[in-house]
RNA sequence: UGGUCAGUAGCUCAGUGGUAGAGCCCUCGGCUGUUAACCGAGUUGUCGUAGGUUCGACCCCUACCUGACCAGCCA
């Protein structure tokens, strides 16, 4: 049988003259009813469509070609030509055009017309087959091993820690219950909550809201850490940037402070940019286009300044003298709203913005002090558009100081003792952050909303797949 | 969860207190190495649901359902 090639292997590599198979589904087609009719068939390999050159002397051109609607499977045996056209150099002369399985236009919910993104959320199963969406799965796919080959070229080691934690106190939002009780008729203690003793661990469990805790154990040992895996919570939020599962990178290095943490983030932040520019422009010349007309010049810009960093006592004094007036009145001590954080990156610096030493108050109990005793030493990596990408800290190294943290929030000691052992054995300085992956694709494409950048997208009541 | 906005043909949308429109899709005809093809003709509706006001409601009022956006929580 002749050799398959992909779309993308014909436009990129033709071998003119050459015979090939395609198997790919039918994005157009054009008629002549003079005698030629143009197929544009596409695979998923490849942004751009492969023509293919239909003439009227096939055998079943008449009876199988007016079957090949918008959606429709075929095979085609041809020859890879130059194009006579104007707007592909490369197209296929057919010597036999199969159809493989019919898409019927009457039912087909994706055709040729524009589509909003709310209508193609229904079909989340088909919206792969649009332009947009393929684009974004395709830039998804390049984000993915681009984050995988920053950390395995600088001696990473990819961690992966439990879905289903034991942990109850994370410290990040509502968490989903995972349990094997009769959930019409728990086992109940003397006291009538329900008994997570007799569940399936012995005790309650929940699905993971971050490997953080897991990853310093394993940064404590084998030096530079990271997860990426997916992440749930269960907060009722009704945003454009909150999902209740989402995939999540968080790196972890030990004998690092902030100081190399933000640059960490930085460099990774860049590497993904360069990566994604160099490896997918087409896409990123269709989201310019149809998306975000800004989107290059924003992502260009990023990739050739320096991130501003400053403190958030500087920021708030930034904020303060500014007089611009906020919904939410600045002073030193709140935690900064969107309107603040846009407010800094869009309008005062254009540029992504590393924030670090907060007030104690606001972050988590295993953020480092500062010596003032009212600072932690943490970070946020604010981006136009999105506003907060990255959030992470050096962490408390100190026991004692970590105890006190935890008692000072009213933390209960006993889940956390194995976390104090990475303190009492061989403790060290150690930092990391988080990367939400999705805000990222967001920002990279430049979609407004985080349910498109996911294949199957989970929040509050919408489960369908 | 709160605030705001929206729901009209399979899709994208317009519309007026007096009997429902366009483009796309689809079918037919024409034309063309076409390319978001083009030109002409034709089919398509419980106007989100339930009440109410009115001689008369797609339009005004109320409730509910669904969705989006913004905010909070965060990534």
């Amino acid at each position: 049988m002749t050799a398959k090639r992909s779309v993308r292997e014909v436009l990129t590599s033709p071998k003119i003259g050459s015979e090939v198979r395609i198997e790919a589904w039918v994005r157009t087609k054009r008629d002549s009813k003079a005698g030629l009719t143009f197929l544009e068939l596409n695979d998923g390999s490849y942004f751009q469509n492969l023509q293919i050159v239909v003439s009227a002397t096939l055998p079943n051109y008449a009876t199988e070609i007016p079957k090949l609607h918008v959606g429709a499977s075929v095979r085609v045996l041809g020859t890879e030509a130059q194009s006579q056209g104007g707007k592909q150099s490369v197209e296929i002369q057919a010597l036999e055009v199969a159809l493989v399985g019919a898409c019927d236009p009457a039912v087909y919910p994706i055709g040729k017309q524009k589509m909003t993104y709310e209508y193609l959320r229904d079909f989340t199963h088909l919206r792969s087959r649009t332009n947009t969406f393929s684009a974004i799965a395709r830039v998804r796919n390049v984000l993915a091993m681009a984050i995988h080959g920053f950390f395995q070229e600088r001696g990473f080691l990819w961690l992966h820690t439990p879905v289903i934690t034991g942990n109850d106190a994370e410290g990040a939002g509502q968490m989903f219950r995972v349990t094997t009780l009769d959930v019409a008729k728990p086992p109940r203690a003397e006291d009538g909550s329900v008994d997570f003793s007799q569940d399936f661990f012995g005790q309650g469990a929940n699905l993971t809201v971050s490997g953080q805790l897991e990853a310093e154990a394993y940064a404590c040992s084998m030096g530079a850490v990271y997860t990426f895996g997916p992440t749930f919570r269960a907060e009722n939020s009704n945003t454009s940037r909150h999902l209740a599962e989402f995939w999540m990178v968080e790196p972890e290095v030990a004998f690092a402070d902030l100081d190399d943490n933000a640059r960490l983030a930085e460099d990774f932040l860049k590497h993904l940019l360069r990566t994604v520019l160099e490896k997918c422009p087409l896409e990123m010349e269709f989201f310019k286009q149809r998306v975000e007309p800004g989107i290059l010049d924003l992502l260009n810009s990023v990739l050739e300044n320096p991130f501003k960093r400053l403190t958030y006592t500087e920021a708030v004094e930034i904020l303060i003298k500014s007089g611009e007036k906020f919904k939410y009145k600045v002073e030193w001590g709140i935690d900064l709203q969107s309107e603040h954080e846009r407010y800094l990156t869009e309008q005062v610096f254009k540029a992504p913005v590393i924030l670090t030493d907060y007030p104690k108050g606001i972050k988590a109990f295993y953020m480092k002090m500062n010596p003032d005793g009212k600072t932690v030493r943490a970070m946020d990596v604010l981006v136009p558009g999105i506003g907060e990408i990255i959030g992470g800290a050096q962490r408390e190294d100190d026991i004692e100081l970590l105890k006190g943290r935890i008692a000072e929030m009213g933390l209960h000691a006993g889940p956390l003792d194995w976390y104090l052992d990475l303190r009492r054995f061989g403790s060290v300085p150690h930092a990391g952050f988080g990367l939400g992956f999705e805000r990222l694709v967001q920002f990279v494409t430049g979609m407004g909303n985080i349910r498109d950048v996911i294949p199957f997208p989970r929040t509050p009541g919408h489960i369908k797949i």
